[in-house]
DNA sequence: TGTACATCAGTGAACGCGCGTTCACTGATGTAC
DNA sequence: TGTACATCAGTGAACGCGCGTTCACTGATGTAC
């Protein structure tokens, strides 16, 4: 008998397959609120998809191919998320105001997601931890070009930086963004230790922007 | 027939107790070099230390305690050793190259445990989790206290400032340090990279040091 | 100092359990004619 | 359109294995007298 997961039989074999294929990662993140990816085990994912443990191959080649999956499905998101935010800003504190208030967002509506990416960051599997760097580095490459080509009136001295100088600072702001975003989920459902850490990292940001403004080579 | 790991007969009970103990801390980390503390199996952890399973709980209760142990071991020395550095210094660039050159002659003389603290920061194991953090915690205070009542003169405009600044400013600082050593597992045997991201690092922690002596509230 | 007893770090066997992977299979969906 | 065959997502049973924990034990070290 086929077991459909949704209880719709309208789609296609391949539509399906998609369905399995998210809930495979739904599942995934779920149970990676509280343990590494390296612990957990394959029959797990399987049992909380309501799959059978062989049929898991059909989707991935193993634990760590998933994980690389999810990575692209967490980072991937608040990467766009932050990038459209940028678009038509003017001044550098509307940019850390909008840049915060979107990091907040995202860990808001997807905890999981990012507990996932700041326990693999340096976690026990490879693939996974380049791919997450991989996404950093997009990011900071990304904020660099939108700072440099961009409409931001208030970043315009950086077109006079060299480039390593831009990524120099660049990489330094999106580092602090993600160490925020991890520090975060710490506090999570403790609206007052949420409203000091949004403080004290917009101020942390501030910082760094004024260690910018008067930056001499 | 008792076995005697270190083949030295001459040790008192408790003294050859602390002995295993050690090895298998050494052990332990070791084997984390290429996984989480969540996937590391005691039965694993005891035949490196070279003793039986069963004798591991005459030391810690369970893998997280040893954990705890590790930590302690890792952060407590890096800690006294960027704080010794700090005596006697004056300028901000004294400092952030002294420090600097600390953070990577503990990483190189310890990767595995670095790596260990990076790994388990965000890490599956609360317990681990909380112990590190309060290291870093630690960290950022005792580089106040020194900045704030030490001879440091070029940080003395820091007297002025509300704690809760010094706070921000110290924990951005301290932050980026363990960013940055985590950062530097990952190159530790490619010269070119590891200057690269000493420069780097530097230059950013002269940014945040910038940003410091310009910040108005 | 010598003796009798207590302590306790480490032993070794046993247990039940969940794991990753393999395999031949089923039967609905897809496709060629 | 209908039919015959191919595809392939998911099944269910089986395998050997390493795991954490328990237990009664051994025998060297430590201690009280």
């Amino acid at each position: 008998m086929h077991r459909c997961l949704l209880g719709d039989v309208s789609h296609s074999r391949s539509a399906r397959k998609e369905l399995t294929r998210q809930a495979l990662l739904d599942a995934a993140v779920r149970l990676l609120a509280d343990q590494g990816l390296s612990s957990l085990s394959l029959r797990e994912v399987t049992r909380a998809a309501g799959i059978v443990p062989a049929a898991f191959y059909r989707h991935f080649a193993d634990i760590g191919q998933l994980g690389v999956a999810l990575v692209e499905q967490s980072l991937g998101g608040t990467r766009d998320a932050e990038r459209m935010v940028r678009i038509g800003l003017t001044g550098s504190d509307e940019l850390i105001e909008q840049s915060m208030a979107v990091l907040f967002e995202e860990v808001r509506r997807h905890p999981e997601r990012h507990r996932f990416v700041a326990r693999e960051r340096y976690g026990g599997v490879a693939v996974v931890r380049r791919a997450i760097e991989e996404q950093l580095r997009r990011g900071a490459d990304e904020l660099a070009a939108d700072l440099v080509s961009g409409g931001l009136d208030a970043a315009a001295y950086l077109r006079e930086w060299p480039a390593e100088d831009v990524r120099m600072a660049t990489t330094l702001f999106v580092d602090h963004m993600w160490q925020t975003a991890a520090a975060l989920l710490d506090v999570v459902d403790d609206p007052r230790a949420m409203a000091a850490l949004r403080e004290r990292a917009t101020r942390q940001l501030r910082l760094i922007v004024a260690g910018c403004e008067h930056w001499r080579g």
